[in-house]
DNA sequence: GGACCATGTCTAC
DNA sequence: TAGACCTGGTCCC
């Protein structure tokens, strides 16, 4: 289940495998068949992820990245998953919206399951949905003052904003909840009464954060002090996952303070936060 | 086997 | 704000 960090290290695991090759395509399940059939055969130019959207370039001519040719825009929404492959690919089981598979060795190949989003796009479309998008903490190009100018002028709570894809592209539950934790401001703060300052860190630490994120393939937000190992707790068990401070720890106490963590619906998600750390 | 939940987003009322 | 959509894991019977 994707955040940024997930989408930016398929970006490049895809273009590894793929970039400047070679590649079949094809849509097991049916549902992608005909822009499957499309860049069937042609050679894949780059990746690009931007927020929490995939780009796959199917350049029309050498050494072009595909604006000249076709995106394949991917978008996991909460359930899509890619199983990436170094091999042959196995006879397909269940729903593979997309199947991409080298044409000559080094095999490897890639199947897409349960994207919200699977489409072929022209090079302005692609341009149209990333324009929509505010700027992405992973990307070298992004300007977080374009984020400051919405924050700063706004009464919708952070945490809100955090998840509003315009305003911060990339930002998901988890690491909403978290960066707010370790910056020590309550989720319902409106986004006007924060300090340029406290943005400044806030972008800092959520770009130093899913970078991390990208490396490690998962989200880890506790600093060195409050790991497992230092604190001689257990380690979190319960699922994909990193160590955290407050994300699905409702009803437990909090590393830092120890007062049980919190949790409330906000905007159909489920926002957690520890009401003796994080301050109005 | 079924209910429920999930790191997401869009659309209709 | 509710419902829809896409899939898989977990927990309970």
């Amino acid at each position: 289940m994707p955040e940024g960090h997930t989408i930016h290290r398929l970006a490049a695991d895809l273009e590894e495998r793929f970039g400047g090759r070679p590649v079949r395509a094809s849509s097991p399940q049916g549902r992608f068949e005909g822009g499957a059939a499309l860049v069937d055969g042609r050679t894949m130019g780059g990746a690009d992820a931007h927020g929490k959207h995939l780009f796959l370039g199917f350049p029309r001519f050498e050494g072009e990245d595909g604006d000249g040719g076709e995106w394949i825009h991917i978008h996991l929404g909460l359930y899509g998953s890619f199983a990436l492959g170094r091999g042959a690919p196995p006879a397909p089981v269940g729903q593979i919206r997309l199947r991409l598979a080298t044409a000559e060795a080094p095999p490897a190949y890639a199947d897409l399951r349960g994207p919200n989003t699977c489409e072929l796009l022209t090079g302005a479309e692609k341009d149209a949905v990333t324009g929509r998008l505010g700027p992405d903490p992973l990307r070298a190009d992004a300007d977080p003052e374009r984020a400051w100018a919405r924050i700063s002028r706004s009464r919708t709570t952070l945490a809100a904003l955090l998840m509003d894809q315009k305003v911060v592209a990339g930002v998901g539950n988890v690491y909403r909840a978290e960066v707010l934790f370790r910056h020590n401001i309550d989720p319902y703060r409106a986004g006007r009464d924060i300090t340029r300052a406290e943005w400044e860190a806030v972008w800092a630490d959520l770009a130093g954060l899913m970078r991390e994120g990208v490396r490690h393939n998962r989200i880890d937000t506790v600093r060195p002090e409050h790991t497992p190992e230092a604190m001689g707790r257990p380690p979190r068990v319960d699922d994909h996952g990193g160590e955290v401070y407050v994300y699905r720890r409702a009803g437990m106490p909090c590393h830092v303070c120890g007062q049980e963590i919190r949790t409330a619906p906000l905007a159909a998600r489920n926002l957690f936060w520890c009401p003796g750390c994080q301050k109005p």
